[in-house]
DNA sequence: GGTATTTTTATCGGAATGCGAATTAAATAA
DNA sequence: TTATTTAATTCGCATTCCGATAAAAATACC
């Protein structure tokens, strides 16, 4: 119970980056009482700082002034990781979700053996942190963020492009490699939750996320938590089916995926451009030499992204829809053809109920929304009692 | 705080129908003390009754006997309806949902002026009550279901197969009429918490349920809610996309809703049978007789049904989904095309994770639903102060 | 039949939490 | 310097939860 509102404050906190107790007691619906008693608390953990100036009324008031509250950027540090087929980001951030230090990885990794793979993001949270002058040891937690359909809760990656194998249990194996609480999710809601503390959705606790990457993610939050369905598994927009033909069934993937896009047979024209993780890029300079091969295949994957997209809406009825992922760096004939698909397919009923956003983000932005991932789960965490220390 | 452990006492007496006091505290995890002063103040409020015999370990056990508490079913009594296009049925139940009286109405009702079809509702509503040997200010709550997308918080319709116009305040109006709360909702939502409550998901709270009726509907239980989308809408499965045509969007409906498979023209060959609320029924006597276009339709429709149920299990992947409704009357050729789609648009990487069982409840059941929609509102609202007062 | 045992339920006291009212703190205005 | 204003804290009270203990109500044993 008072758990609860102590995350409540904290994240008030948070959201407001600095405010006074009384503000808090406002937004809250707390006593102001209440509000001084776990501010107090919090200020005790070293959870939040207390600053005299800062008060954004003009000055000019009367009255005592406000003690601004404002979240302890060193109350904690957590590592961030966008974890991707040709490339792996890390970030560490403070409590706060501050970026202190970045390191990309450009090298291809699917298909590769679990222990390779686990070798290189472990070299990766290490070195990254120490690019932070920080020891391992005084890192909190980390979260990783994958693509594919995972198990928040346990850890457990069902499917990954990125794994050969399936049902991998890889919170486990980080989490004993690095020494460190380890959190394993989907990518897609890592870049739904950085865009919920951080980007275009900072303002909603109710939203839908669509990533169209290498794979084709869903995040979808509601009443500022993330929705998994039972089980805690992450959504894969690439499985959904457009039809059944006679090779099978159409999957979105086959569509819309960068793959599908791009071709990724050894030999293809992409391939060179692939290897080095420049694929989507390339793909916008050959399109805007109007290579029609490739506008038509862009367009095809538009076409099935907005029909794809109308569908989610039609379920879900956001206020707000997210787009974000390297896809959309196709440009114009990409981000047309599916404005187009997702205009004629939306039900008239549900008309303006949705608003369409495109963010093209940084690979940083997926691994800061990893961190948060971590950072979210410290924020419910216990402090009071036994929890990790506080740096000083 | 007390509301929330008084509403799941209140539940886990419910779901068990007879149940001590201790086994309430083992099931909730509230210490026996806090169960004690909780069922003391719901026995003092008249919502739960005590009954000394019942125990159902065999008597042959030592110790004080366990003293058996259920609901007082004469605690409340409210009125649930299914109202579609051409019947609408009451029921009118007691506090436990179960039913009092019925009252089935054959009567086309689609398209009417709104202010006829709140007429025909008010009368049955009034009957019933009568049938239950009640009068309507002894009725707590009513809660009508119908097709179509509604906003739950507000009672507004935004479109119903059932209304000419759209935005209708349906809620409010109806209130207004009885002079009791009137909750508006979807039918499939009602469906849902049937089951929850009393069918085949008794022992989930995380389900889905899609309903093939006139109009497709989902319902998604998210640890034993209803999710609803962001602003309370209902989801309307029919206005899926399943592609986009030379004539404009294919929709699910124009596949699968009722009217696709029989046709709806005045002067088809179902205009008779529809028009007196059996067309279901007599599709499939002629499905049995061999009808080859009938059968085509049908089909088609499974196969369209299989394909946006896959989409929807990858997007949800509950444990359960339960279809319901009257498409499920037309047979094999519907059932066993529906389950090879299903299972062919299936994605490999969460097979095995969903159950599809197929339900076909009567009308009853439906209406029941709604009573349960009303039931848990009241169960939920703060009886100790200043409630609706309990019957003696 | 009387006492011990077992099991369930109720009671008592302590700890935590939240809130309203009153109080204190710290600034500006007069 | 004093009054006023606004923010934050302190005090006292009411809830509510829980653990420990006591009471209640049955069977088991002698």
């Amino acid at each position: 119970m008072r758990a609860i509102n102590r995350f409540n404050v904290l994240d008030t906190i948070r959201r407001a980056g600095s405010i006074a107790r009384i503000e808090i007691s406002d937004r809250t619906q707390l006593s102001t009482t209440t509000v001084s008693a776990i501010t107090a608390s919090l200020l005790d953990d070293g959870l939040i700082l207390a600053r005299t100036e800062g008060d954004l009324r003009e000055a000019a008031t009367r009255g005592r002034p406000r003690v601004m509250l404002e979240l302890n950027p060193r109350a904690a540090r957590v590592v961030g990781a966008k974890i991707a087929a040709n490339r792996m980001v890390f970030v560490v951030t403070d409590f706060c979700g501050e970026v202190l230090s970045t390191l990309t990885l450009a090298l291809r990794v699917d298909r590769q053996p679990i222990g390779v793979i686990a070798d290189l993001i472990e070299d990766g949270v290490r070195r990254c942190v120490v690019d932070a002058n920080l020891a391992l040891d005084e890192i909190d937690s980390v979260c990783l963020g994958l693509p594919g359909v995972i198990e928040h809760r346990t850890g457990h990656v069902r499917t990954s492009p990125i794994f050969r194998e399936s049902g991998v249990d890889f919170a486990k194996e980080m989490s004993e490699r690095l020494g460190v609480t380890t959190i394993v999710e989907s990518d897609a809601h890592a870049i739904t939750l950085a865009h919920h503390w951080f980007g275009k959705a900072r303002d909603l606790d109710d939203m839908v996320l669509v990533s169209l990457e290498q794979t084709l993610g869903l995040g979808v939050l509601h009443g500022g938590q993330l929705f998994r369905g039972a089980g805690g598994l992450s959504h894969n927009l690439g499985d959904l089916t457009l039809g059944i033909g006679p090779q099978g069934t159409v999957r979105l993937a086959s569509l819309a995926g960068e793959s599908a896009i791009l071709g990724d047979q050894p030999s293809g024209r992409f391939a060179e451009a692939i290897r080095l993780g420049r694929g989507m890029a390339h793909a916008k300079t050959l399109i805007d030499a109007e290579d029609n091969a490739l506008i038509g295949a862009a367009i095809r994957a538009g076409e099935a992204c907005g029909m794809a997209l109308a569908n989610i809406v039609t379920l879900f009825a956001p206020p707000r829809v997210i787009l974000v992922g390297s896809s959309l760096a196709l440009g114009q004939p990409f981000l047309d053809s599916l404005r187009e698909a997702y205009s004629l397919a939306i039900p008239p009923s549900i008309k303006g109920v949705t608003e369409l956003v495109f963010d093209q983000s940084t690979d940083e932005t997926w691994a800061q929304g990893a961190a948060v991932v971590a950072l979210r789960e410290l924020y419910e965490s216990p402090w009071g009692t036994t929890g990790p220390a506080p740096a000083l």
